[in-house]
DNA sequence: AAATTCTCCTGAAGGC
DNA sequence: TGCCTTCAGGAGAATT
């Protein structure tokens, strides 16, 4: 499941391998992924990709006459690898880069790849986005304004791309255990020191991740590819049961906004 | 407007 | 061993 570090780290990993290479072909094996992947050899083959960036979760491959956003879902991953490699199950997309390729492998399909020819911040799928978990726009105060009046759980909240992109379920979960709130808490009933601190919690995790995919043996020549985030580095996401590590009390689940999210009963109120 | 529910899809895990 | 059921999960769309 890709969260935002390791999209983060596979934009960096592909970047120099892509950035300022001629796309000679491609191939769509099944265009059935979020919506239907459109024909991209007669749009890219011939054309230089100027630029690889992230917004959110989203990739986005600059061309001088447009975009190609690629998002990777809950399953997607991207990798360099010889052009003749022969194609696995769900190896879906490949861009031609010559002798190599850039190739998409996504089983369950939940991800994306569109094309546009205008600013691809004003398309539909980006325009309505939050700001960066990481950028100077996102901080305390800002969160205060965006749960002024909303009764929602906070988890919910800072999981909607509206209020601020790229926070999934672990760093959701793990930053509300660092800021000490429970994930329930209706987001209007926190003060704006508590959500200080959550959205430097929030930084704080994200930048650690990314931090720890940055510098992990990853290499997207090859295999490898693993999640960019460490179970023995996590306080609740994923240890239902389990002891809180700072007092010991099993850490809880329940349902919130359809999502399942584990806290400490004891740390978080 | 805000909140909630539904949906897509497949691999993994659990039950027997 | 193997078949069947259940479930997770990002985020858009539909619904309340």
């Amino acid at each position: 499941m890709p969260e935002l570090p390791e999209v983060e780290t596979t934009c960096r990993g592909i970047a120099p391998h892509i950035q300022g290479h001629r796309v000679s072909g491609a191939i769509v094996r099944d265009a059935r992924l979020r919506w239907p992947v459109p024909d991209l050899a007669t749009r890219l083959t011939g054309h230089i990709v100027r630029h690889v960036e992230r917004r959110a979760k989203y990739l986005l491959l600059r061309f001088d006459h447009g975009t190609l956003i690629i998002h990777l879902g809950m399953s997607g991953s991207l990798r360099i690898l010889p052009a003749a490699t022969p194609p696995r199950r769900h190896d879906h997309v490949d861009l031609l880069f010559g002798a190599r390729c850039l190739r998409l492998h996504d089983p369950r399909r939940f991800g994306a790849v569109l094309w546009t020819a205008d600013d691809p911040m004003r398309h539909p799928r980006l325009a309505e986005l939050g700001p960066e978990p990481l950028s100077e726009g996102f901080d305390g105060g800002y969160l205060h304004r965006c749960a002024a009046r909303r009764r929602a759980p906070i988890k919910s909240l800072i999981m909607d791309g509206h209020t601020v992109v790229g926070v999934g379920n672990i760093y959701a979960s793990e930053a509300l255990f660092l800021a000490g709130i429970h994930p329930a808490r209706a987001s209007q009933r926190i003060s704006a020191a508590r959500l200080d601190r959550l959205a430097a919690a929030v930084k704080q995790v994200l930048a650690h991740a990314i931090e720890r995919g940055g510098t992990t043996l990853r290499d997207f020549l090859n295999e490898s590819g693993e999640p960019g985030y460490f179970a023995q580095e996590l306080f609740v996401y994923g240890r239902a049961g389990e002891p809180c590590k700072v007092c010991g009390t099993p850490i809880a689940t329940r349902q919130i906004g359809q999502r399942a999210s584990a806290y400490c009963p004891h740390c978080q109120h």
